[in-house]
DNA sequence: CCAAAAGTGTTACGAATACACCCATGA
DNA sequence: TCATGGGTGTATTCGTAACACTTTTGG
C-alpha cells in the first residue's frame, strides 16, 4: 500500500472528481440517473455518475468518459453546472467535484451499469434514493439552473436525436417549468421559430389523433441558443475547454 | 528540495486555483484588475489575480482571500464563472482552476499590490496587457457572460456600495451590453423598479445639471435578482458552498 | 449665452396572455 | 359513439422601442 503512493506534492493536492446530473424525459415523466456504487466509500448506495479526474484529460473529458464507463450513456450535450467544494464533503480525502448536467431521452440510451458501479438505473424525480456525498444538494442546484434556463426560454431540443411532437414538448415545459402553460400558445411560440420544421409525419401509439413529427434545423438552433446562453455543449470527440471560448470563431 | 515534499497519493492530483477576474466601472469606462506576478513562473507578467485553493477552504474562500491578499480588494460580490482546465495550461504542473468573476467601483477599492503580486493595477478594457496562462480567454469568457447577463436583464446594482445617479448606471449598460439604448426608456425603466428609490440629494461634480441620487433597497433587489439569475454572491464572512445551495430547500 | 448633460411624455409595435371549440383516432 | 388527446384563431394586455424638447448648471 505504502509503495503505490508514488505521487507526491511539496504542498496537499485535493483530488478532482467530475460528477453528472442526468435528466431523463421519455415523454412522461423526468426521471434521473443514478449509479448504485460498486466500490468503497458507501458501496451500494446511490449516487450521481462521476469520477475522478485523470492527470491528462480535461473536466469534461472526465465527466463524458466517466458517464460513459458506469452507465453506457454517451454522446449527450452536457453543460457546466458549477464547482462544489466543501472541505467535509468526501470521507477518504479533499475532494472538489465539477458539477455537469444534461437533459436526455432515456430510450435513445441502453443503461448499464459498468465499471465502479455495480448498476444504474433511472429514477423518477419525485421518488428517488437520497444519494451518498453531497449529490442530493448537486441534483437540486442542477434542476434549479434547468428551470431558470426554460423558464428564460430555452426549447430544450438539444435532447432530442430526430424527430418530436410538440405536445411532447410541451409536457417536457410543463414538467421542467412547473407553471401551466397554455397549450395553443405554446403551439404558436413553437411553431413560429425557424429552427423548428413540420415533416410530413405522424406517430400515432395512443388511442387518440396521431401526432404531427417536427423536425429541427440543428444548425439554426445551435446558433441561435448558444447565442443567449451558456449552454456549453460537448461530445466525445470535441476538445471542449477550448470550444468553450471559441463561440465567436466557429461557423 | 525532496524533504519538502511530504504530500504523498496513491494517484495523481491536480493543483487547483481560483482566479479572478475583476470588472470595474468608474463611472466613465470599463476597467480589469491585473496583478504584476512577482514570482515564477511569469515573474514580472500579468496575470489575473488568484492562488491556490488551500486544503482547508471553498474555492469560493480562495477567490476572497487571494484577491484581498494580491489586490486589497474585498468585500465584492462574486459569481461563479467556470472551470478551465486545459491540461497544459500551466508550466508547472497540472492546474484547474475554477475562475469568479465581480463588477466593483474602482474608487471603493485601494489597490495595493501584496503577496504574489508585485503590484495590482487597473487597466481600460480596451487595452490591456495580455496576460499570462489562459488567463486571457477566462477574462473573454467572464466578459460574455457579463455581457449575456445584462442583455438578460440582470440591473448591475451589486456593484455599487451606495448612492448612484441614473445617467451612471446608463452609461454602464450601454458600454456592458454594447448597444445605444434609449435613454428615456432606460429612466423610465430603471425608476419604474420599486428596488430602486429617488433620494433628495443630488451630485454636482461636472459643468452641467447636477444629477439626481438614487438609493437601493438591497433586501428587495437580492431577492428578485437571485431567483432570475446565478448570482451567487458571496462575502468575506459567509460559509458560500452552504448558502448557493441553501435557495431551494425543500420544494 | 453657450455647451453639456439631466430629465421627461406619448405613440406604436410586437410578444405574451387569456380564452373555447372542432378533429381524428382506437376502443 | 365516445373518450382521449391533437390541433387551431382572435382579442387584450403589457413591456419594449421609437422619437425631441426643456432644464440646469458652469464656463
Amino acid at each position: 500500500m505504502e509503495e503505490k503512493e508514488i505521487y507526491k506534492y511539496e504542498y496537499p493536492h485535493p483530488a478532482v472528481t467530475a460528477d453528472c446530473v442526468i435528466f431523463g424525459f421519455d415523454g412522461k415523466s423526468l426521471r434521473i440517473l443514478l449509479i448504485e456504487r460498486g466500490v468503497e466509500p458507501f458501496k451500494g448506495s446511490w449516487a450521481l455518475p462521476g469520477g475522478f479526474v485523470r492527470i491528462d484529460e480535461t473536466v469534461e473529458e472526465a465527466a463524458i468518459r466517466e458517464l460513459q464507463e458506469e452507465t453506457n450513456v454517451k454522446g449527450v450535450y452536457m453543460s457546466q453546472l458549477g464547482v462544489f467544494s466543501k472541505v467535509d464533503r468526501d470521507p477518504r480525502e479533499r475532494v472538489i467535484t465539477v458539477a455537469f448536467y444534461a437533459l436526455v431521452k432515456p430510450t435513445d440510451h441502453d443503461v448499464i451499469g459498468g465499471d465502479d458501479a455495480a448498476s444504474a438505473q433511472w429514477f423518477s424525480l419525485d421518488d428517488y434514493p437520497i444519494p451518498v456525498f453531497d449529490h442530493e444538494q448537486i441534483i437540486k442546484a442542477a434542476y434549479a439552473q434547468l428551470q431558470r434556463n426554460f423558464r428564460a426560454g430555452n426549447v430544450g431540443l438539444e435532447m432530442f436525436e430526430d424527430k418530436f411532437s410538440i405536445s411532447q414538448l410541451y409536457l417536457l415545459h410543463s414538467l421542467v417549468t412547473q407553471k401551466d402553460i397554455d397549450r395553443r400558445n405554446f403551439y404558436k411560440k413553437m411553431t413560429s421559430y425557424d429552427y423548428i420544421e413540420p415533416t410530413n409525419e405522424k406517430m400515432s401509439d395512443t388511442p387518440h389523433k396521431p401526432s404531427q413529427l417536427f423536425s429541427i434545423d440543428r444548425m439554426t438552433y445551435d446558433s441561435e441558443l448558444k447565442e443567449s446562453f451558456n449552454l456549453i455543449r460537448f461530445d466525445l470527440d470535441e476538445k471542449t475547454d477550448d470550444d468553450k471560448l471559441k463561440t465567436n470563431k466557429k461557423k
